[in-house]
DNA sequence: GTCGCGTGTGAGATCGCTCTCATACGTGGC
DNA sequence: GCCACGTATGAGAGCGATCTCACACGCGAC
């Protein structure tokens, strides 16, 4: 560890003023040009624009918020451990989504992903302080008192996924029961009877739907429901490995398993190539969200193809709906999903 | 798609004012409690922050900045695509050291990945604009502009990774041809003769040291430099995969390669046993990050092991020292790195 | 009883911007 | 030549906090 010690000029930033006196116009003239007001001469106009480039002029946005009470800019909140943020393939996803239209109304998207608490609590701050003009939420677990709070405090907030508790916020959703009903009807259709299935963490809503699609499919397949098929991974690799040997423990005969995600999926895969068993010979794999791993497994994986860039896109813009109303009213859209095909559930 | 319209009440914020009529005090006094300020009788404390506690009051932070000239929130920048983004297991490291250090200074955290030049723009004009007090930016390419550019404007500015260009601005760096030059001296000591490395993207200051490094521990060992054992990736799994399959047909009885980073050693990996090279007897192989992936990859990955949740700490503390002084100062840390020797390059 | 001092409080300025409102200045119609 | 009207501009208020400064009050010392 070495230092070098050098000063850097720590100039301070001119104010709408200065650029003001240098262009010689009022600051009014001169806030109109940066707001884009019509009511400017050419000539005022482009000697407001030279001196600020001269000055290096940016507006400072605390003053403009305080008096607009707009920030420009909006959250996107993801609660989850860095390891599952950045190894999931859903959220990348769906920030593409997102960043497209918000891009397209020039909002600067911020992301933040609480780890504990204290982050939360110092979050919550942060978000109900006037430092966005909205929020999105995703990925959230039990009943988060978050969502609520925020627009108790008058912050526009979208959610993806169904919220676990009532109450009136807008989300998004993918029809998750319909999609894994799909996927296990698939199996049945395939002749399966001992369907497993890997949920996600079950305190998430998409999980519980997925699960019920699960159920609902084996019942009208007119198969019985039995609890030692269910296992509950965290929808990690790892979580779909360990779900599956357990699941092959309790029930060494099953023939097909419905994973409540592809890296669940994978994991899967993986466990039952340990254990000896050929997919999909013996056992039939299916996953869901159709991610990139999804083509790329071996054998490549039959899935549930979300459209998630399509979930991003329309979360962002009911917030943005959201946030130019006054009326706050709350919505609700829920996309359709599509079964994918792989040779992990052929013949 | 079905909406379900219902109104959910709008409540603007309260105000300090507010507060400080209901607890009965004036607006000093009701600041100084927000503000910690410790001039302040346990009677009005308890008034306001009851009175706080009734009306659901959180400061307005635009306001509060616009005064202390704080924001209290620092930036990450990151500007990647969302798939190297969210694939390369080193942001989440580096994150949790960051989040670490800035938690206990109770600063928030925002994460910000421009995807192309209208999002650094647009990013430039909320950085400069004072909605956080310093940003920490990572992953540039070339001679990136932004650093100098938000220096200029007074904001403090740490980076992760040496810039390419000249310019005083602080910065963290693991001694990357440090670790390349052990990794290589590591294939030399092996005895292999025609070691290959597979680069990252060439526009950045890690890559041209890695590769620097790669070539002294060459001339070190007396080996002779050929240029078409170089071939550069971009840092993925994929980028490894293709390269190692151009290093093949150019060089195919190459003994040994030194990747950049684990995602490329991975990806090499697949490629050689698709080419029916057998690893290390054939072919040693070594990686460089120590990501999850080089141990549980097949065989298991020798590489070099990087300091990235240390990196990240010692950025926020850079930035904060940053922040918390009047006169900048430039200051460079470089962390050292260690070899881990796996299967990879057993024998 | 007066003086001095420490402590808690309030009035008011201030941060940098936007926005309303009044004004000045042509321009065209009569 | 006067009035009405539209357009560009400037003066000044106000956004919601913090912070400085002055003051009131109580208490011990003399």
């Amino acid at each position: 560890m070495r230092a070098v010690p050098r000063t850097v000029p720590k100039s301070s930033a001119p104010t709408l003023k200065e650029v003001a006196q240098l262009a010689g116009v009022s600051r009014a003239t001169a806030s109109r040009v940066f707001t884009e007001s019509p009511r400017v001469s050419d000539e005022a106009r482009r000697a407001v624009e030279r001196a600020a480039r001269r000055l290096g002029y940016v507006p400072n946005r605390a003053a403009r918020s305080l008096v607009t009470g707009r920030s420009d800019s909006v959250a996107l909140v993801i609660p989850e451990p860095t390891t599952r943020l950045f190894g999931d393939p859903f959220f990348p996803r769906l920030l593409r989504g997102i960043s497209e239209v918000l891009a397209a109304h020039d909002l600067q998207l911020v992301l933040v992903a609480p780890q504990n608490s204290a982050d939360e609590r110092r979050l919550e701050r942060y978000l109900s302080g006037g430092h966005v003009d909205g929020a999105l939420l995703v990925s959230l677990h039990g009943a988060d008192p978050l969502p609520a709070a925020l627009q108790a405090r008058g912050l526009p907030v979208v959610l993806g996924g169904r919220p676990t508790g009532e109450g009136l916020v807008s989300y998004v959703d993918v029809d998750n029961q319909a999609g894994a009903f799909s996927a296990v009807r698939h199996l049945v259709q395939l002749g399966r009877r001992q369907i497993a299935t890997i949920a996600g963490s079950l305190d998430m809503s998409v999980s519980q739907d997925r699960l019920e699609g699960y159920r609902r499919a084996l019942e009208a397949g007119g198969l019985a429901w039995d609890p030692a098929l269910e296992e509950s991974g965290d929808f990690s690799h790892e979580g779909g490995v360990t779900a599956m040997r357990t699941l092959l423990e309790r029930r060494p005969r099953l023939d097909a398993v419905f994973a409540a995600s592809d890296l669940m999926a994978a994991g899967a895969l993986l466990a039952l190539r340990a254990a000896g068993r050929r997919v999909p010979a013996d056992v039939a794999v299916i996953g869901y969200e159709d991610s990139p791993i999804a083509a790329t497994s071996l054998p490549p994986l039959s899935s549930v193809r979300q459209p998630n860039e399509e979930m991003g896109r329309e979360m962002a813009r009911l917030l943005i709906a959201s946030i130019g109303s006054q009326r706050q009213v709350a919505r609700r859209v829920v996309l359709a999903t599509e079964l994918v095909i792989r040779d992990s559930t052929a013949g």
